[in-house]
DNA sequence: ACTAAGTGCGCG
DNA sequence: AAAGCGCGCACTTAGT
C-alpha cells in the first residue's frame, strides 16, 4: 500500500515519476511538456482551453506525473471543480521562495523577480484564475520556456544541496499547496443553524443593517450610565479611555487585561460588551452570509504565507475561528468529524532538534510541562509553561523571564540552540529550520541603524534604539527555528494523512457539498498549525483516527530519522459517530 | 471619499 | 507592555 513514488520526498527526478510542466502558450492555448527527468527533452502537447481538464485527467490516470506549474493556487482549483484530483505536484513559486534565500546551496537559485510572489493577498484572493483568458499577459512571462528554465534551476539547486532535506521540504511544501486547495474545495462542514443559535443566544435577534444587536445596545447604555456619558461609543478606544479617566478609572489602555484588574461597576458590562462586539463584528451574521455557503466554510489557505513556513489564510479569518463557535462545525448526515492536535509541538521539536536528552525525557508522555516539573527545573506546571514559552519567545522580564535561566541549567543543549539562534539574529545573521528554510536577511534600514549606532559619533539614544532593534530580531530568529521546524512537522503530517486517506474505500453515503472529488471520500477539512479536522464517513471514523496517529508517527520519523521523540496526539471523534454507528 | 496607521482581540 | 514569537480582521482616527 505504501508506494515510494507517493511519498512526499519523491522529488528526485531520477527516482520519481515524470514531470508534467504546464504553461500557457502565446496563443492562449495550454502547453504540457512531459519530461522523464530534468535532462530529458520534453514531449510537448498543446491543447485548447476546453481540452486541458480531460488531458490532465487522462495523464494523471496513466502516469501520475509530478504536475509542475507556476502556482497551484491558480492551477488546481478549476481541476478540482471539474472532479480531477492529482497526486503530486511541484509549485515553482513556493519552492522558489524557499530556494532563493537558502545560503547552504553551492548552486543557489538565480534570483528572479518574476518568481517572487508579489504578496500573499494579491496571489491569494484577487488574482483571476489562469483559466480566465484575461489572466494571460505577456508581462507575466509564465510561458513554457520560462517554466522549464525555473524548474531546471530549482532541481539543479536541490541537487547541489548537501543532503535531501531541502528536497523533502520542497516536496512537502508542494503537497501542502495541493492540500490547501483541496481543503478549500471540500470546505469545513458548518451548521448555519447552530451558528445562528449561538448568535441569537448571545446577541439577541439579528439587528437591522447598521444597528447594534439588542444585548450590545443594553450594555452600551449601561456603560454610558456608569461613566456618566450617555452617548459614549465603547467601540472608540480614545473616547472610552477619556471617559474612564473622568470617572476615576486610571488605566493606561482599554485592553481587556488591564480592565479586568480594576474594581469599578463599569468593568463587568464593558468586558461583556467587548466580548459580544467581537463575536458580532468578526463572526456575526455578516460573516455567515459572506463565508458560509452550502453548509461549508471555505477559507483560502496561503501555503508558506508566514516567513517561518506556517500557513496564513485570507478571507473569513480561518485561523481565528473562536473556540466559542467550534460547535457550529458539524458533519453531514452519515459522516463525522475526526479532529487531532498535538500537545506542545514546538518544545518537542526543540528537544529533538537539539538532541537534548533531558528535554526529550521531559517530553515523554502526554504533557511536556509535567515532564519539566518532574525534571525539577520548576515547581509547578504553570511555571513550566511560562518558562518553556519564555525560552522559545525570548522573554527577559516578568514571571516568564525569571524562570528561563533555570531551564538553561537543566536543558543546556536545547537552550544553547535557541540562544545561538538569537545571537545570530542580533548580529544580522540568517538562521534555518531543520529542513533548511532560511530566515529573511535583515533589511537595509536595520543594517544601517546597527552600523551607525556602533560608529564613533553615535548618540546614546540612537545606540539604545539600535540595540533594542537587534534584540527584537534576536527574538524573531530564536523563535524562527522552532516555529519553522514545527511547521515542517505539520506539513509532513498533513502529507502523510492525505496519502493514507486516499487509500480508504469510498463512502457509502455521499457528502454532496464537499464537491465532486470529495463527496465520497474521507477528506481533510481544516488545518491550523498543529491541528487537523477530517470529514469522514461514520463507518471510517476509527480508521481515520488510526491514520491520524500513524501519520504523526511517520512525520516524526521522517523529520528525525532514527531519533526517538514523543509527539503524542489528542484524537477525538465527534459525537454523531457514536450515535450513528 | 479614500487610505494608512493604531488599537484590540481572536487563533496557534 | 502581562510576556517574550507568528498571524488576520474590524473598527476608529488621523491624514490626504
Amino acid at each position: 500500500m505504501s508506494d515510494a513514488g507517493d511519498r512526499p520526498d519523491a522529488v528526485t527526478p531520477a527516482a520519481g515519476p515524470p514531470h508534467a510542466l504546464v504553461a500557457r502558450a502565446p496563443s492562449g492555448r495550454w502547453v504540457i511538456a512531459l519530461h522523464a527527468d530534468v535532462d530529458a527533452a520534453g514531449v510537448i502537447t498543446e491543447v485548447s482551453e476546453r481540452d486541458l481538464v480531460p488531458q490532465v485527467r487522462e495523464l494523471e490516470q496513466r502516469l501520475s506525473p509530478r504536475w509542475t506549474v507556476r502556482s497551484l493556487r491558480t492551477f488546481y482549483p478549476p481541476l478540482l471543480a471539474a472532479g480531477v484530483r492529482v497526486r503530486r505536484a511541484h509549485d515553482l513559486l513556493l519552492c522558489h521562495a524557499i530556494l532563493r534565500d537558502t545560503a547552504s546551496l553551492s548552486h543557489p537559485l538565480p534570483p528572479s523577480g518574476r518568481w517572487l510572489r508579489a504578496d500573499g493577498v494579491e496571489d491569494a484572493a484577487a488574482q483571476p484564475s489562469l483559466f480566465d483568458a484575461g489572466a494571460v499577459s505577456a508581462e507575466r512571462d509564465d510561458g513554457i520556456d520560462e517554466v522549464r528554465a525555473q524548474w531546471r534551476g530549482q532541481l539543479t539547486a536541490l541537487a547541489s544541496a548537501p543532503d535531501s532535506r531541502l528536497a523533502l521540504l520542497c516536496a512537502a511544501e508542494s503537497t501542502g499547496a495541493l492540500i490547501a486547495e483541496e481543503m478549500t474545495a471540500a470546505g469545513l462542514p458548518w451548521s448555519t443553524a447552530a451558528h445562528h443559535g449561538i448568535l441569537e443566544q448571545q446577541l439577541g435577534p439579528r439587528p437591522l443593517r447598521g444597528a447594534r444587536p439588542a444585548r450590545m445596545a443594553v450594555l452600551a447604555a449601561e456603560i454610558g450610565r456608569c461613566l456618566e456619558d450617555p452617548t459614549l461609543n465603547p467601540d472608540s478606544p480614545p473616547r472610552l479611555l477619556r471617559a474612564l479617566h473622568r470617572a476615576g478609572v486610571f488605566v493606561d489602555s482599554t485592553s481587556r487585561w488591564e480592565l479586568s484588574r480594576v474594581e469599578h461597576p463599569v468593568v463587568a458590562p464593558l468586558l461583556e460588551y467587548k466580548k459580544l462586539a467581537r463575536l458580532f463584528a468578526a463572526n456575526g451574521w455578516a460573516w455567515l452570509d459572506e463565508w458560509v455557503h452550502d453548509e461549508r466554510f471555505r477559507p483560502i489557505y496561503l501555503t508558506g504565507g508566514v516567513v517561518t513556513g506556517r500557513w496564513a489564510s485570507s478571507g473569513g479569518g480561518a485561523l481565528q475561528i473562536p473556540r466559542q463557535l467550534r460547535s457550529a462545525v458539524r458533519a453531514d448526515a452519515g459522516w463525522t468529524l475526526v479532529d487531532a492536535d498535538v500537545a506542545q509541538l514546538e518544545p518537542r521539536m526543540l528537544a529533538a532538534m537539539s538532541r537534548d536528552s533531558a528535554m526529550v525525557e521531559a517530553a515523554r508522555g502526554r504533557d511536556l510541562y509535567e515532564g519539566v516539573v518532574r525534571s525539577g527545573a520548576v515547581a509547578t506546571r504553570d511555571e513550566a509553561k511560562y518558562a518553556v514559552l519564555g525560552a522559545m519567545y525570548g522573554a527577559t522580564t516578568g514571571k516568564s523571564g525569571q524562570l528561563v535561566p533555570r531551564l538553561r541549567t537543566v536543558y543546556p543543549r536545547a537552550m544553547g540552540l535557541v540562544d545561538a539562534a538569537a545571537r545570530s539574529g542580533e548580529q544580522g545573521g540568517v538562521v534555518s529550520t531543520l529542513l533548511g528554510r532560511s530566515s529573511p536577511r535583515p533589511d537595509d534600514a536595520w543594517r544601517l541603524a546597527q552600523t551607525q549606532a556602533s560608529g564613533p559619533d553615535a548618540a546614546g539614544a540612537e545606540e539604545s534604539r539600535a540595540r533594542s532593534r537587534a534584540r527584537d530580531r534576536g527574538r524573531f530568529t530564536r523563535n524562527f527555528i522552532v516555529q519553522g521546524t514545527a511547521a515542517e512537522w505539520a506539513l509532513l503530517w498533513l502529507a502523510e494523512v492525505r496519502h493514507r486517506l486516499m487509500a480508504l474505500p469510498p463512502a457509502s453515503v455521499p457528502a454532496a457539498a464537499s464537491g465532486p472529488v470529495f463527496r465520497d471520500r474521507a477528506h481533510l477539512a481544516f488545518f491550523l498549525h498543529d491541528e487537523v479536522i477530517v470529514h469522514a464517513p461514520i463507518e471510517q471514523a476509527e480508521a481515520v483516527a488510526g491514520i491520524l496517529r500513524d501519520a504523526a508517527d511517520a512525520a516524526t520519523a521522517r523529520l528525525f530519522p532514527g531519533f526517538a521523540i514523543d509527539v503524542p496526539l489528542d484524537v477525538h471523534v465527534a459525537e454523531d459517530a457514536a450515535k450513528g454507528a
